[in-house]
RNA sequence: UGUCCGGUAGCUCAGUCGGUUAGAGCUCAGGUCUGAUACGCCUGGUGUCGGAGGUUCGAUCCCUCCCCGGACAACCA
């Protein structure tokens, strides 16, 4: 006879075989089409409301692994909270102004003013930002990320746009607002400012100089050698490349720590006396010819500090500065110093307060109240000068210089720093800094060295330069006065007026001809600014634009989350103007993660090759699994991604499907009024829940700190450890072969209803689709999605947990040193399956006591046909004893010599001792024309 | 170059407020089952805890230096 249909087969139609990558663009389609984000939205509308506030990502390029790993980290987050019980919306959003999307545009339709006017140029730049957004959406959305894609916020909207003006207009009415100089990279054949992606080197010759800078009082200077005078020309000789920056210098500087000698000797008929750093003392000497040179004397450059030189051609007293950018690479040791026309001389000016002078417009021509240069081109100024100072008797060398010098990418000609008029938002001057700083300590930085990260930043950044000379921006709307070059008395106003404008019209309206008619300025009496704001300010006011703008959002939200390169970016920017507004940060928390590195830790890059492309993992492996790879991972640092690695959590992912396959095989055709109460449950199947309500405490409290990878490595380790290796194996006897109907089935069942109700909660926030998948071949009535419900709250814990735990601990010890004998006796071959060994204990202590509550289902628990137990006193002397964690076991393994009932597989005596059933076990009988056989424990 | 973060088995990660043979899961190997079947189960190996010094009775854990990797260092998001 044939028993089959006497067993409880499993069967489902989940399948083992997950084919993700088709099976989940399926999905998505559903969660879409039924609306899934906006009825998750009504479903949880006044719960306690949790928020996520979106970090846009730049509209540019397809998604990469990056984004990726931000917006599923994002997405894990939300759907946590989520399931926490909380209303969690997330509103995605784009950043679509800035250089990247000009550069973009300007290759398509070339430079504004060139061959396109600016309006259009930002008609070209806004519809590629769509574009953008349009791809970027469809990669985002394929992730498994749930959000409001339908209406995300971008800041290319017109109202964005507006309330970026607005924000400004607050952040001014609080006197954060200032207006400086700074010296920029210039073309003067675009005749405007350059980007540094814009530049690109380029040997150049250049006049190479050594310019005599004489002291305006030789004593003095010769004093701080200790030397008398008796000299010509006493003075610091300079070199330089840049000749036509001499007009704007206003000092010469050293290096404090550097030895200076001072040299005398002959030249041109001449006794000089010049101080020149000691390592370059022979090069210069040797350059500028000078004989009979003689050391007098050395010193510190810190000595010569304040030291008054005359400017080679100008009646003008310039100071000896110190600036630790002066090195003895090339050239004196001396460093002529041009504010005007360089970074670092700019920089150091500062220190010193000297004078900004810019003499060069726009076009590279001296300014027309320049001396002695007006309207001459710079380039061409470069003789003249030479000339001069050759007149002067003051070039002490002149030869041609070949040097690497930036050039426009475009026009291919040299550029030249040149300072211009910019905004700032001033750190001191209402106390931006201190309350910023102040602000941040009351802030969870998650990791925690996030704190001295941004305090380390915020402390030592400079005031924020927030205009740009650019096109693709939002417009600071300011207007000045022509003559005093005072802000507009109605400033603010205006700006509100200008933002209702920009919210209408879009940015374009501040460049028509009208706006002065519009706003009711005077043209004659004031000039509009038409500089734009610095990206960074688009996305620092986002709290601003999206999160006080948008009903259901609020500010601060609950959590900022990006890569660690956002201290300075996003993080940075958000907290200044959200302080400058309003004294406190837009955000209570603030999680930063790595960035993805290869197996080898390496950046990814092109040009190592190196690139994984999280489209290719999703169309093989699956969204999924990359989004499993995310949790397992420790996202606060680096992240490696390989294919090794790749799969390696494929297995994992594939362990944990198929334990979620196992139990909905079994819960075929079980509904959850067909659960038993705890009471009425065997012991071990409560052990399992008591298992998994540990764990779910687990995956609730890592959850809440944001750590994915213990739920990985939680969940994945219950799934193979405590389910596979342990409690699935055992139940399988009771599920297959039991009645139906029988309460020890039914109590099996309970368990895994109660378990995969749980798991398929644990995992949704992780493996979303699976989550989903596995929602949808539970039985019963229940919401459409996983994502309707919360942490599942049928677990149950033991009713005296910590004896009941220990001893089930105990058992499943015995149960390992069992296993280890059955393999020895696997390896002489005397038996394949566990179920073709009797097994022999001997037992003290707990141990024993541990057995004795098992008592005869022991073989069930072992998974053998027969075990026995006694006590350890009554061990066989051949037998060996084990010590456990509490008490000593001592094991004898035999092959049965029992015939196996052909239904339970067991090996039993009782098999043929029922005439009907001569292939069947006693049990089996019971089990198949009795009542069903009892079990009391597992 | 500077500041910060990191370097524990083939892979992903634990861990030690300094203390006997450094852990887990996976991979891998061998075995077994064929009623989770491109699955399940059992057994097993694996590490100069990045390198070199130092402090200490004792360091993977503390200190110094070095090597390797990463982030940041303003018109670049």
């Amino acid at each position: 006879m044939d028993y089959k249909d006497t067993i409880n087969l499993p069967r489902t139609a989940f399948p083992m075989k997950a084919n993700l990558a088709n099976r989940e663009p399926k999905m998505l389609e559903q969660w879409e089409q039924s609306k899934l984000y906006e009825r998750i939205q009504e479903h949880t509308a006044g719960r306690p409301l949790f928020i996520l506030h979106d970090g846009p990502p730049y509209a540019n390029g397809d998604i990469h692994i990056g984004h990726a790993v931000n917006k599923i980290l994002k997405d894990m987050v939300v759907k946590s909270r989520l399931m926490a019980g909380f209303q969690a919306p997330y509103v995605p959003g784009w950043d679509c102004h800035g250089l990247p999307i000009e550069l973009q545009v300007e290759k398509k339709v070339g430079k504004v003013g060139r061959k396109v006017d600016a309006r259009t140029f930002r008609q070209k730049c806004r519809a590629y930002a769509d574009r953008q957004i349009d791809l970027q959406r469809k990669g985002f959305k394929r992730l498994g990320v749930l959000g409001e894609w339908d209406d995300p916020y971008a800041s290319r909207d017109f109202s964005y746009e507006a309330n970026m003006v607005r924000a400004l207009a607050e952040i001014i009415e609080g006197g954060h607002l200032s207006q400086g100089v700074k010296p920029v990279n210039w073309c003067f054949d675009c005749g405007s400012a350059l980007a540094e992606a814009e530049i690109e080197y380029q040997d150049k010759s250049s006049p190479a100089i050594d310019v005599l800078f004489g002291a305006v009082n030789a004593r003095k200077l010769l004093q701080v050698f200790n030397v008398d005078g008796g000299h010509d020309v006493v003075g610091i000789p300079i070199w330089t490349t840049t000749p036509w920056t001499l007009p704007a210098n206003e000092a010469v500087a050293l290096n404090a720590e550097l030895e200076y000698v001072l040299v005398a000797g002959h030249w041109r008929a001449k006794n000089l006396a010049i101080v020149i750093a000691a390592e370059l003392q022979e090069s210069v000497v040797e350059r500028i010819g000078l004989e009979k040179s003689e050391l007098l004397g050395t010193c510190k450059g810190a000595a010569l500090e304040h030291l008054q030189l005359r400017h080679p051609f100008y009646d003008h007293q310039v100071p000896v500065i110190l600036g630790e950018h002066v090195t003895t690479e090339a050239g004196t040791g001396a460093v002529h110093t041009a504010p005007g026309h360089g970074e670092e001389d700019f920089l150091v000016g500062k220190q010193y307060d000297l004078p900004v002078t810019s003499p060069v417009g726009a076009d590279g021509l001296f300014l027309p109240d320049v001396e002695l240069f007006a309207g001459m081109f710079v380039w061409n100024a470069n003789n003249d000068i030479v000339e001069l100072l050759q007149k002067n008797s003051l070039l002490l060398n002149h030869e041609s210089f070949l040097h690497s010098y930036p050039h426009c990418w475009r026009h291919k000609s040299p550029t030249a720093f040149r300072v211009t008029p910019q905004w700032f938002i001033d750190m001191e001057k209402v106390g931006l800094r201190a309350r910023a700083l102040e602000v941040i300590k009351g802030i969870r930085w998650i990791p925690a060295w996030g704190e001295e990260r941004i305090s380390a930043m915020v402390e030592g950044r400079p005031e924020w330069c927030i205009s740009r000379q650019r096109t693709w921006g939002v417009p600071i709307t300011l207007f000045m006065h022509r003559q005093s070059g005072e802000l507009h008395p109605n400033t603010t106003q205006l700006m509100q007026r200008s933002a209702d404008l920009i919210q209408e019209h879009g940015i374009d309206c501040w460049y028509e001809d009208d706006i002065f008619q519009r706003l009711g300025v005077d043209e004659g009496d004031y000039e509009q600014v038409k500089d734009i704001l610095d990206v960074w300010f688009d996305s620092g006011v986002s709290h601003r634009c999206v999160l006080d703008e948008r009903s259901g959002l609020r500010r601060p939200a609950d959590i900022y989350l990006e890569g660690s390169d956002q201290h300075r970016g996003w993080f940075q920017s958000s907290l200044l103007t959200s302080v400058a507004m309003h004294g406190e940060a837009p955000y209570r928390q603030v999680l930063t993660h790595g960035f993805v590195v290869d197996a080898d830790g390496r950046k990814m890059s092109k040009s190592l090759g190196n690139v994984v492309a999280p489209q290719k993992i999703m169309n093989t492996l699956g969204a999924d699994v990359l989004r499993l790879w995310v949790a397992a991972a420790d996202y606060s640092q680096e992240m490696s991604v390989s294919d090794e690695i790749l799969k390696r959590v494929s297995d994992a992912y594939r362990r944990i499907r198929n334990t979620a396959r196992f139990l909905l095989t079994n819960l075929n055709g079980f509904s959850r009024d067909q659960c038993l109460q705890a009471t009425e449950m065997l012991p071990l199947d409560r052990w399992a829940v008591d298992n998994a309500a540990i764990l779910q405490e687990d995956c609730i409290r890592a959850y809440d700190n944001y750590q994915f990878q213990k739920i990985y490595q939680s969940v994945h380790r219950f799934c193979g450890r405590e389910m596979g290796a342990f409690y699935l194996d055992i139940i399988k006897d009771r599920l297959y072969t039991m009645p139906a109907n029988s309460r020890a089935r039914r109590s099996a069942q309970t368990a895994m209803h109660h378990i995969v109700e749980a798991l398929v909660r644990w995992i949704a926030p992780v493996l979303s689709y699976t989550a989903e998948e596995i929602w949808q071949h539970l039985d019963d009535d229940r919401e459409d999605s996983v994502f309707m419900t919360t942490w599942y709250e049928g677990l149950f814990t033991l009713d005296h947990p910590e004896q009941e735990r220990a001893n089930w601990q105990l058992l499943i010890s015995v149960r390992d040193a069992v296993s280890r004998a059955i393999e020895q006796l696997r390896a002489s071959g005397a038996a394949g399956s566990s179920l073709a060994v009797d097994v022999t204990l001997w037992a003290d202590g707990a141990v024993a006591d541990a057995l004795e509550t098992i008592g005869d289902e022991l073989r069930f628990l072992l998974i053998t046909s027969g075990a026995t137990f006694a006590d350890l006193k009554d061990a066989p002397s051949g037998v060996e004893t084990i010590a456990l964690a509490d008490g000593n076991i001592a094991i004898s393994v035999l092959p049965s010599a029992h015939t196996k009932c052909v239904r339970c597989w067991h090996q039993r005596e009782d098999v043929g001792d029922t005439e009907d059933h001569p292939e069947l076990c006693g049990r089996c009988v019971e089990n198949v024309v009795g009542v069903g056989e009892e079990r009391r424990v597992a």
